[in-house]
DNA sequence: AGCACGCCGACT
DNA sequence: GTCGGCGTGCTC
């Protein structure tokens, strides 16, 4: 018998399977899926066996498998079919299309040290009259005492406190016992109750059926009480008997959500978030694996629970562009829940209060069921949002902050409500210029300004994390007339604590790297240690804080002088989702926009919570500019250390593409990336656009086939991209 | 990624 | 003559 085996193994001409001669003495053991160590160019490694079969013609000389690593199989029939779907639609190469779906622990490597955790148990080992006897003549009172607890109690838990407990072993009255103990747990907080549905949410409940794969979007407004029909839906679903995966974007997986979850499902959850470390992973994984939990809440790779009776996919905020990874495989999570969806014949709900424009095309031509909720659940009305235009405000004096926003954030002082603040850029200033020479203080490796950090008083790149410190002259003429531009959250939070008297928190990057200072901040603002949160993006979704009646945005253009055809959806989604975050109670909540483009239309359309006006407005540009969803877009990016290897083989790439390719498609490109040089590495890249091509895999995968050799070009292919 | 094989310059 | 430079190509 023989094993085709897929390896790790550096360099993507390996990415294939080999063949190996299955040993006769784990011949009835070994399956498709299991993880295999084998002798590859004279080093162990392991890998996972993909094919097994009875008859090799081929001309090597075949090495066998050295051993199982496992009893059972680590991937399976599901899994093997997702990673062949993710390699196909992704372009990625085979063997990262399975490590993906793995936790650390059990992708096959050269070698993991993540074990299991055991309890140790201590269980007496002889019978009460033996027990007595020893005790009799036991002069230990630490050991007698133990043993007394052991009369009445079956088992009792092994720690340090006790003493002789080994020399209780070796006398044979104890034996101990092991157990396998999971490291991650949470527990509810009290803080939330389980409510009753209204109506509208009922009614979506209903109309999800549950035994048959179709996609559903769910269009909610802010606030209109998603997370309780998620969890309607999850409870339908175990009664059935099955298990349910709700993912959520990794910033919005606060606690609060979890004790959420916690609080109705009890111990059935599993989370899974960046923050667990490798031996957190690997538990909550475990706990999916043996059939402990029916339940996992994470983000993106949480869709790669291996449940083995899986009954509904919900992916909530399902227009955040996380759900697809950034770097090799280049998978979305949605596609996988598709994918997850038709295999296991069950429904795939997305849901979101700004649905991407993709989503809603489909949903409006029927290809997904549209479901909606078009009412706060509390009958909370949705905020008023004022918008200022900074352009007047500045001859006014006013760089930072408006009059508008001072006398709102003062009022919410006074009253004692809350007030967050959304700036999403980090950092102090944006650039540092010479007023004398002219020129910007800018990343030696990367084509962009370096923001100035004033807590670590240095200049950082946000791209490569080159950092230099304590600039006070120009680096080109010396000059000591050096000003900063632009505003980053560290200078808001600086301007804030000047103009008021409050307690103020900032959340960024910056602020939230060290692990668990997200959650805290989280916490402590929603414990009212705090009347003020300034912060980036990561503050706009998700949070839900009744006291927040005022939302300010600083600078709402950030997001929209961004060169990317998603610009204005993301600016307008952003906008609306802060301004969700205001008013969530009874009492109605303000949003201030500060911005240039007052007349922008994703700010307008923001402005007066209307979805559908900018949804048509844009799929006009959409359809006028051939952008998704009217045509799919596929990127080819190409990179290199050599500015006219790169530029060459780019425009190789382009002619190639443009020969290939059906008629209908367009190519475009190559052109310089949107940042030309990151790391001194040089970008380039040709955008694909297309209704139907039949050929574009095929003329892809040549591409790939040629440069996975070249040393000095890297191709990547990005397939429907979520940045340009 | 490693590691071997291979074909040309400066050395005991 | 040989030791070793790292370019190219293979790994079941």
């Amino acid at each position: 018998m023989y094993a085709n085996v897929i390896i790790q193994y550096g360099n993507k001409a390996v990415d294939r399977e080999f063949t190996y001669i299955i040993p006769i003495s784990f011949r009835d053991k070994i399956k498709v899926g299991h993880r295999v160590r084998v002798l590859f160019n004279n080093r162990e490694i392991e890998g996972f066996v993909l094919e097994i079969f009875d008859r090799y013609d081929g001309k090597y000389e075949l090495n066998e498998i050295i051993s199982l690593v496992d009893s059972e199989p680590i991937l399976n029939d599901e899994m093997l079919y997702l990673g062949r779907e993710i390699c196909n639609k992704t372009l990625c190469s085979k063997i990262s299309a399975y490590q993906v779906m793995l936790p650390k622990a059990l992708k096959a490597s050269e070698s993991t040290n993540i074990g299991v955790k055991k309890n140790r148990y201590i269980v007496l080992n002889v019978s009460l009259e033996k027990l007595d006897d020893y005790i009799s003549k036991c002069r230990y009172p630490k050991q007698i005492d133990l043993l007394n607890q052991l009369k009445d109690k079956e088992r009792i838990l092994f720690s340090s406190k006790f003493s002789g407990v080994d020399t209780l072993f070796k006398n044979g009255i104890i034996r101990y016992e092991y157990e396998e103990s999971y490291r991650y747990n949470v527990n509810a907080s009290g803080r939330y109750k389980v409510v009753n549905l209204n109506e509208d949410q009922l009614n979506v409940v209903n109309s999800v059926d549950l035994f048959k794969h179709d996609t559903y979007l769910l269009y909610g407004v802010t606030g209109s009480g998603k997370t309780e029909v998620y969890m309607e839906l999850i409870d339908k679903v175990l009664k059935n008997g099955k298990d349910a995966i709700m993912l959520v974007p990794e910033i919005s997986l606060t606690p609060q959500i979890v004790d959420r979850f916690v609080t109705r499902f009890g111990d059935n959850v599993a989370i899974l978030h960046s923050g667990l470390s490798d031996t957190e992973r690997y538990d909550e994984y475990r706990k999916i694996m043996d059939g402990r939990v029916k339940i996992v809440v994470g983000a993106r790779s949480a869709i790669f629970a291996p449940f083995k009776n899986l009954g509904i996919v919900i992916i909530d905020e399902e227009h955040t562009s996380t759900y697809k990874q950034e770097n090799h495989p280049r998978y979305n999570a949605k596609d996988v829940a598709m994918m997850r969806g038709k295999y296991n014949n069950i429904p795939v709900l997305l849901g979101s209060a700004t649905p991407s424009l993709e989503s809603f095309a489909r949903a409006s031509k029927d290809v997904y069921k549209l479901l909606l909720l078009t009412k706060r659940a509390g009958n909370g009305k949705l905020p008023k949002v004022h918008v200022v235009d900074m352009k007047n405000e500045i001859k006014k004096g006013n760089f930072i902050l408006s009059k508008v926003l001072i006398d709102n954030i003062n009022d919410r002082l006074v009253k004692g409500e809350q007030v967050i603040l959304l700036l999403n850029r980090r950092g102090y200033s944006s650039m540092l210029t010479c007023r004398d020479c002219g020129s910007v203080l800018k990343c030696p490796n990367c084509d962009i300004s370096l923001t100035y950090h004033k807590t670590s008083n240095s200049n950082r790149c946000h791209y490569c994390n080159y950092s230099i410190k304590n600039i006070r002259e120009c680096l080109q003429c010396g000059s000591s007339n050096m000003k900063d531009y632009g505003l980053g959250t560290e200078k808001l939070e600086e301007e804030l604590n000047k103009l008021f008297d409050a307690r103020i928190v900032r959340m960024d990057m910056d602020t939230t790297s060290k692990k668990g200072m997200h959650e805290k901040i989280v916490n402590d603002f929603g414990e009212h240690k705090y009347d003020i949160l300034v912060g980036t993006q990561m503050i706009a979704k998700g949070l839900d804080y009744p006291l927040v009646t005022l939302v300010g945005v600083i600078n709402a253009d950030s997001s929209l002088n961004v060169p990317d055809f998603r610009s204005s959806e993301n600016t307008f989604q952003l906008l609306s989702q802060v301004s969700g975050r205001a008013g969530r109670s009874e009492i109605t909540g303000e949003v201030v926009i500060q911005t240039y483009n007052p007349e922008h239309y994703s700010i307008r359309y923001a402005k007066e919570h209307d979805y559908l006006g900018f949804y048509k407005e844009e799929m006009s540009i959409r359809r006028e500019l051939c952008y998704s969803p009217y045509f799919y877009i596929t990127l080819v990016n190409i990179s290199s250390r050599d500015y006219d290897i790169g530029f060459r083989e780019a425009n190789k790439i382009g002619d190639y593409l443009r020969k290939n390719l059906s008629n209908d498609t367009k190519v475009l490109g190559p052109s310089m990336a949107n940042i030309f040089r990151i790391n001194n590495v040089y970008y380039y890249q040709c955008i694909i656009k297309y209704k139907k091509d039949d050929k574009l895999n095929k003329v892809l995968r040549e591409i790939d086939d040629i440069y996975k050799i070249n040393t000095l070009v890297d191709v990547c292919v990005d397939v429907d991209p979520v940045r340009i």
